[in-house]
DNA sequence: CGGGCCTTTGACTGGTTTCAACTTCTGTGG
DNA sequence: CCACAGAAGTTGAAACCAGTCAAAGGCCCG
């Protein structure tokens, strides 16, 4: 059976079949524990990270103390402080697993290094990155358009499983609202 | 003298100087009148957009028929509605210059020609998107973290010659917020 | 079974919007 | 070059969305 890395790549572009073991070789496999850090805010993020089973959160903690949840990354995704990683230096951002989960890394110097080897790879993260660059747009949209409960009630409609899985309080987080405003919604929508 | 894009594409990747007339002649020059359209919402996005001079602004309508500012492009930056663009389907955003510009216009077709002919360019654009999603990451950092006020203070601490040059309501809808609100805070910092 | 974390509920507060009226600026035609 | 109309910016009052704080209830996991 061929990875979901694998898979994914090629649904993108069209790399020999006899590159993929070359390709696959420059990745580090990591199973994290739930709530396992990938990434601490201060830190410089070395490796891109695509996320195999699980999920991942990226986060910063603001003055008051709490976290604030600015991303989450699920299977299939990519995921890293792309300020940090572009210039190798310290971030504002961490990055944590919140269920058990298996990624896969891909450090800094091994993504370049495999990035002159396998030129084609170049186009794969331009349109990973075209396609992230295309949903910031739309979410940035989406940010501006709907009050914080439509906000809610449209995630809850796009990702009625992932609404499930998550905890509250990280939706909350990452919808930038409070959890008990949150909690409030959903008696609202119930009644 | 060499256009603005070639020495810009060459800060991010080195380009034989030969091979340079061949690719900007895939790029159509365009001169805009103040308020002239590139895109309007609800059409296809066909043209990626390079900005030589003057300034675009992305933007879309709202339900209660007011225009929304979710993007400026300053001299040297690309614009487009990168999801209508990435699937050539009709989109959500209206492209618009604000002052008189001029800008390159990369068509789609032609830019997968010029990708095939110029496999370098595909890691210059992979920069590109990868550094407008680490934008994305801090702006959206910065929504969750700060109130309206400090986004605004903030802003105009780090553009100080942009925020004389775009009108304040243009300036108010990219913040998120309305221009009377704006009014207010400038007369707070005044006093 | 117990402790701690998550969620719910309610009262109070304040930042921000809305609406409407007024002033200032800008550009266009006479 | 002035006059004027429309656009942009300001001001103030009332209403509201959402945050804060505090306390109680539910639930998971050791």
């Amino acid at each position: 059976m061929q990875s979901a890395l694998q898979q994914h790549i090629q649904k993108f572009v069209s790399i020999p079949e006899e590159d993929m073991s070359g390709i696959l070789a420059y990745f580090t496999p990591m199973h994290l524990r739930k709530k396992e850090n990938l990434l601490v805010e201060g830190n410089v993020c070395h490796s891109n990270y695509f996320v195999v089973k699980g999920y991942l959160r990226m986060f910063y903690i603001n003055d008051k103390g709490d976290e604030k949840t600015i991303q989450f990354a699920l299977e299939n995704w990519w995921m890293a402080d792309y300020d940090s990683f572009s210039h190798q230096k310290p971030g504002l951002f961490s990055i944590q697993a919140v269920e058990r989960a298996e990624v896969l890394a891909l450090h800094y110097q091994a993504q370049e290094k495999m990035l002159q080897q396998y030129p084609l790879l170049e186009r794969y993260f331009r349109l990973m990155h075209q396609r992230a660059h295309a949903a910031s747009q739309q979410r940035i949209r989406g940010q501006y358009n709907l009050s914080r409960e439509d906000q809610y009630l449209n995630f809850a409609r796009r990702y009625p499983e992932f609404v499930q899985r998550v905890p509250q309080y990280l939706l909350a987080s990452f919808l930038g609202f409070t959890p008990e405003y949150l909690s409030e919604i959903r008696a609202k929508k119930r009644s």
